[in-house]
DNA sequence: AAGTGGTCTAGACCACGGC
DNA sequence: CCGTGGTCTAGACCACTTA
């Protein structure tokens, strides 16, 4: 056992500088006002730039700073909260869902999906892209995969683009209501997805793969990528089943 | 608009390095294997040390690795699922339950708590404190506040310890079944939870949110934080509401 | 005592955004 | 163009674990 006070140790530099940001940001600025750029703060508490980098990358990771390349770093709005409750996305792309598709084809998924929907590798899929945009910035992309034999193409339907999609998104209307699994985890964002959601490749996101179900079976599957600095997801009033299912 | 194609561009060396090193733990490596050491590695792939700890610090926080002071940097093995489904934690300390209490006594909650518990500033509660452990290891601690009117003190009750805390969950089970709100975000771990995660200070961390209601009410609340890197958070399979309300 | 990852420095250059 | 944050270097020293 550790009989040491691990509170008497000294902290590091980065994380005392953490501490007097925080107060700092609590007492002298408000939300979207631009700090000192990081040479001067660097100068200003006496420590080298990539120490205070240290303390800023944490700041961000809780969501209290912006940092932006060829503009600066702002003081972040509290983060928005995003419904992940079962109710409000029984499917996807029902009226009034803030998501916009941005395009739809039918493509091989990655393993880790194929694994989930249950399919032989190489089989392929209806694959639409989603973002959610909220206070005109994007704060997730969604990937949502629907096989084949639950939206058969029609004839006259475009190979590809919005229009594919939205048509898709109706047919998964009409089916019965559902159930679903969620998982959430913490993920970086990959290139293009970084790209998508205006960060760098590496950023912390929130990773939500949802698993659609129909009469027990996997109807469809979503990965969905948050932005972790500007999203909080919420699971909002949920009965405990105890009080329905007794 | 931003014509470029940002696929083209130069990706940075951290990130070509992460990209090898995940290559790498695919088929090289095998889980608990410890890598060779940081300045090893650096040497190999020919940059400097803190461009190498750039990457690492991108497989740790994707899970992949796992590093420890004075040991080494080993293959994580996959994360571990925590069901956080509202049937499985109707309310804390049922049954089976995996958590184990470590403290308890009564004291002021943060002001975030005290606002979530609609309590006056200044108004004590309960606080209970709770570990998770899987395979021998810490993955999350948890604090639960139930305010005084839900589970008054009894004359022969110890002042604190765990069998005050006991004595309170007994409590709480006699009470209705109730539904509950919750909210999950990125955080970073304070040097308290930190060191009882067996981790640093700053470490990314799962922050879950819990409002207990009964007959409408906030009953009590907890706040919950996980290993980001070795916790899978999972939602089972929940009826979509339509269901079950309809 | 030896070897690990964690912290910190002082500098350089680059990519991006706005003027 | 200039100022911003992002990347990268080559070193030093510290804190921790293990043997």
């Amino acid at each position: 056992m550790d009989t040491r006070d691990w509170r008497r140790e000294p902290e590091p530099k980065y994380w005392h500088l953490r501490t007097l940001l925080t107060e700092a940001l609590d007492t002298e600025f408000s939300v979207g006002e631009v700090l000192p750029n990081e040479r001067a703060l660097a100068a200003r508490y006496g420590v080298a730039r990539a120490t205070l980098r240290q303390a800023l990358e944490q700041l961000e990771l809780e969501g209290r700073l912006q940092r932006r390349r060829g503009v600066g770093t702002t003081v972040a709005p509290p983060r928005v909260g995003v419904d992940l409750s079962p109710s409000q996305h029984a499917w996807p792309g029902r009226p009034g869902d803030p998501w916009t598709v941005t395009a739809a084809a039918p493509a091989p998924p990655p393993p880790a999906v194929a694994r989930l929907l249950d399919l032989p590798s190489g089989a392929t899929v209806e694959i639409i892209h989603r973002t959610l945009t909220t206070h005109g910035r994007p704060v997730a992309t969604e990937e949502l995969y629907v096989p084949g034999a639950v939206s058969p193409p029609a004839p006259a339907d475009p190979a590809e683009g919005p229009e594919r999609a939205r048509r898709l998104l109706r047919l998964l209307q009409e089916c019965e209501p559902a159930g679903q699994d969620r998982t959430v985890e913490l993920g970086a964002a990959t290139a293009e997805t970084a790209h998508r959601l205006d960060r760098l490749p590496g950023s912390p996101v929130l990773l939500v793969t949802t698993r659609y179900l129909t009469a027990g079976r996997t109807a469809a599957a979503s990965v969905a990528t948050y932005r972790a600095d500007t999203c909080r997801l919420t699971f909002a009033n949920q009965p405990a089943l105890t009080a329905l299912t007794g």
